[in-house]
DNA sequence: TCCGGATATGCGCTTAAGCGCATAAATGGC
DNA sequence: GCCATTTATGCGCTTAAGCGCATATCCGGA
């Protein structure tokens, strides 16, 4: 069950968007993503909520900031099925924001 | 925009257990399908033409039968994410039918 | 031409996804 | 203690997904 929740986690555009940020190893917190991507503030701390959920970012309390990154704990089955979206992100262009 | 539907179809457990079957090259026939994934025709027939959307497979008409097989001009990078899905469900055991 | 097997599809229903809006909760600074 | 900033969440709405049922369509064989 694990996976299909991880297939559609990526499968909605603003949620793949932000694993392509987030996939760079950094953190990054929801009010960056949300200028970056363009979403609203109660939609983009959804969505965060439905990557999490599907254990593919962990999030960390810093201040008033919370940082989300990509969960170092994902094992390695999933996380080649992430490189290889993210790969094919990267050949086709462009993924709407 | 490709990338989501090609996910989207992914993310739903029959349609994964079916690519399953499909991956290994053969033809199969949407009865055949049916009865190993326990499914009935409408439904099982749908699901298939939601892959086929997806330009995951394609579809040939055999007498009174429509074989499916997976896609051989899929791209690249589009058949590195159904692999890496497909080496993950071997990993984590087994996928609802 | 008629029939039976295999597949697709129109229709209506139920449920889940995604959204905006308003509000709550957490935190640091004053 | 109070306020501003950041994030999460309850609520209601709209739309899409998935399903069963019935029916249409396609095909070979008698």
């Amino acid at each position: 069950m694990a996976i299909t929740q991880i297939l559609s986690a990526l499968s909605e555009p603003t949620r793949l968007a932000a694993m392509q940020i987030i996939w760079d190893g950094g953190e990054h917190c929801v009010c960056e993503l949300m200028d970056r991507l363009n979403a609203t503030q109660s939609r983009m701390s959804r969505h965060m909520g439905v990557l999490k959920a599907a254990r593919l970012v962990i999030d960390r309390r810093d201040a008033q900031w919370v940082r989300y990154r990509r969960n170092p704990d994902l094992p390695q089955s999933a996380a080649r099925i992430v490189d290889a979206v993210i790969a094919a992100t990267a050949v086709e262009g462009k993924v709407a924001a």
